[in-house]
DNA sequence: GTACATGCAAACGGTTTGCATATCT
DNA sequence: AGATATGCAAACCGTTTGCATGTAC
């Protein structure tokens, strides 16, 4: 699992010291519970401690991600990271209009992904995998309002 | 089709002006018949126009994107774009140990797609869909000579 | 005590923008 | 002639890095 316990056990073990910042960026993620952006991490650090850089923040996920504690998310144009799920791997579909990401089970890409390795002796990396398009509200909205509607991405 | 007159009508029925730099860009593109970098646009147009600036390559490659004659493709972190595919869409392939990109036929993701809206009513935009992972070569080589074999992203 | 993490500020690299001039229609 | 595209240089913004100081071990 991916308990503090865990993750501290996991960085004690790699010699990696436990800072209040890099334990504070950690339980931002867990309490998140879904991928989030930098600016994200760094706003909600800041208030709880406030002298906090972002440089710190950039240093914390990296190597996090190094040691895959946390995973990097392909959402959008910016870096996004969640804390890496134990067991079998989700993917995300982000909602172009709205912005939101929601999980995609893990059954979908692994049998799209052995079709390829098949067909293309291609090994396709599940865990980087995003698929952009439009949420079922969106869609709906946009139906109706006839463009009233704004996108992000119009 | 994609041909050259067509595309020139395209931009006419608009009153997109035709430059030389933009039929460069175009032309480029579609020699090229792939995706290609901004730098790599860049550089190609320098060998017969030496004075082009990058900003005008990116401003046409945003306009000609605008108006669907240019596809944005997300391969790597950098902006790729190919000349829009008047069919069917196809999607890539990208081996992040040597950075080539393979293009995925259109059946692949179709059928993906419709599951996937089936399955959750979200609508998936084809065309931005990108796998990574390693490629049949990249993956002999790893595997044979034990780590002397370079990867882009290790 | 020592190696390493942090904060700060500055660098970096890809992309965009403001502006005067040149070009297309 | 008038609208708009270009080149140039500077701004922008997310991310990274160098360095002196502070901190976990």
């Amino acid at each position: 699992m991916n308990d503090r316990r865990t993750v501290f056990k996991t960085l004690r073990d790699l010699s990696i010291r436990l800072t209040p910042q890099r334990i504070l960026i950690l339980d931002i993620l867990r309490k998140g519970n879904t991928h989030m952006g930098v600016e994200e991490v760094y706003s909600k650090a800041r208030t709880t401690f406030p002298y906090i850089d972002i440089a710190t923040v950039y240093r914390t996920l990296n190597l996090m991600k190094k040691i895959d504690v946390v995973t990097e998310v392909a959402i959008g144009e910016r870096l996004h990271f969640e804390l890496t799920h134990p067991g079998r791997k989700h993917n995300h579909m982000v909602c172009t209009c709205c912005g939101k990401a929601f999980n995609l089970p893990p059954e979908y890409l692994e049998r799209f992904g052995e079709q390829i390795h098949r067909d293309f002796s291609f090994e396709p990396d599940v865990r980087n995998f995003t698929i952009k398009g439009k949420c079922s509200l969106c869609a709906e909205k946009s139906e109706k309002s006839d463009s009233t509607y704004e996108c992000l991405s119009p």
